[in-house]
DNA sequence: ACCTGAACACCGTTCAAGT
DNA sequence: ACCTGAACACCGTTCAAGT
């Protein structure tokens, strides 16, 4: 019988392989002791044999941080199926999961938004993948806007408001500056619960009474 | 003559030679390609030296985070002299000067919040300086506070929420993630006051009128 | 006290060679 | 097509030695 096409030599998909060693060895050493080399050994290939999938090490994290990106977006769509008539519980459940993902994977999250990758010569399939997590964020506010959840103000600019605050939380939280007052699950969730709160007290048409 | 104490070898002054030199490296070539031998050789000394004035190059980054932490503590201060009767004011010109350090310097920015630096085992000097930044936003919070400026919750959640928010917004455009947004200074400047204003509605006494 | 050069183990990347 | 071993230039860190 003929090999399959894709299930070839050694694991069938060394580059899915090479991603996920990485990404636990980022977890394990952080990133300045990430190595190629010790991620080549761990999938047990030699090391320039992840040179066949990835142009050079600055592309393997990038696909680590597309990764980060994926969970994301999938995360902001699941926030619009749950509750597709809620565009109010959509915010406050997009913004749990936003800083709930950071907590989880906070080697990731500064992965994606620190500046290790650079700024700009990024894959294209990383911008893809992190445009669609911004659009997923961009579509729960047009579904409160178009609900006459906010203040007349364009999507756009009450998206980026959104996002930043959520945004900078996450970062604090995953950066352990707030590690005097975050110290476990339930303080993250009260956290993000606060932010949320204040946010959209701002941000809510005056027209409307109390969010409960 | 006998030479002065400090004023001994080479410049006098080696360990802030090797800051200054690793700031200019790390901004011509980002966090992933800053060497310590290559910091050594701009300040003109072998790629030993740097060890008699840090124990490693974790520390040395360290120092340079220290750096970027003072500029944000020295600006918080001096928004508060600035206008001394005026919380709101305060409050305002802190938000501009955060954004504004970061977009100045982006890679120092996520020196100091990303997970370069790993988050625990941080020097005592560098803490130190951390909290002196924090707590020039929490002064100017309770400032306003005590001037009835804000909603009746305690110092410490204002703080965080304001702190979260205008964080956000800086790790965001530093990162160059709303690059199709925000382009030049005017836009930096708007997208504070943007998030300035949403905030402050947000977190603001209903008992009070208008900002204006 | 402060700095040096040699040394060690490790790294990212290239390339000719193997199957 | 996919993988390998040798090679190159570079790195962080240590240490005995110089003034």
């Amino acid at each position: 019988m003929p090999k399959k096409s894709k299930d070839s030599y050694h694991h069938g998909d060394l580059r899915q392989a090479l991603i996920d060693a990485a990404i636990v060895l980022l977890r394990e050493r952080g990133i300045n002791d990430l190595s190629l080399r010790e991620v080549a050994k761990r999938a047990g290939v030699s090391h320039t044999a992840p040179y066949r999938h990835f142009n050079d090490k600055h592309a393997l994290l990038c696909a680590i941080a597309a990764v980060g990106f994926k969970r994301l977006a999938d995360a902001m769509q699941q926030c619009i199926a749950q509750d597709p008539q809620n565009p109010l519980k959509q915010l406050q459940a997009s913004g749990l999961a936003y800083v709930r993902l950071a907590v989880q994977y906070p080697d990731i999250t500064h992965l994606m938004f620190g500046g290790a990758l650079g700024y700009e010569n990024l894959p294209a399939d990383l911008i893809e993948v992190s445009d669609a997590a911004f659009g997923g964020l961009l579509q729960i506010i047009d579904n409160g806007k178009q609900a006459g959840l906010y203040q007349d103000e364009d999507t756009m600019s009450l998206a980026l408001v959104v996002w930043s605050s959520v945004h900078g939380l996450s970062m604090l939280i995953s950066a352990g500056k707030l590690q005097d007052h975050v110290k476990n699950q339930d303080d993250v969730d009260c956290m993000a619960e606060l932010v949320t709160r204040f946010l959209l007290s701002g941000i809510k048409s005056d027209k409307l009474g109390a969010p409960e």
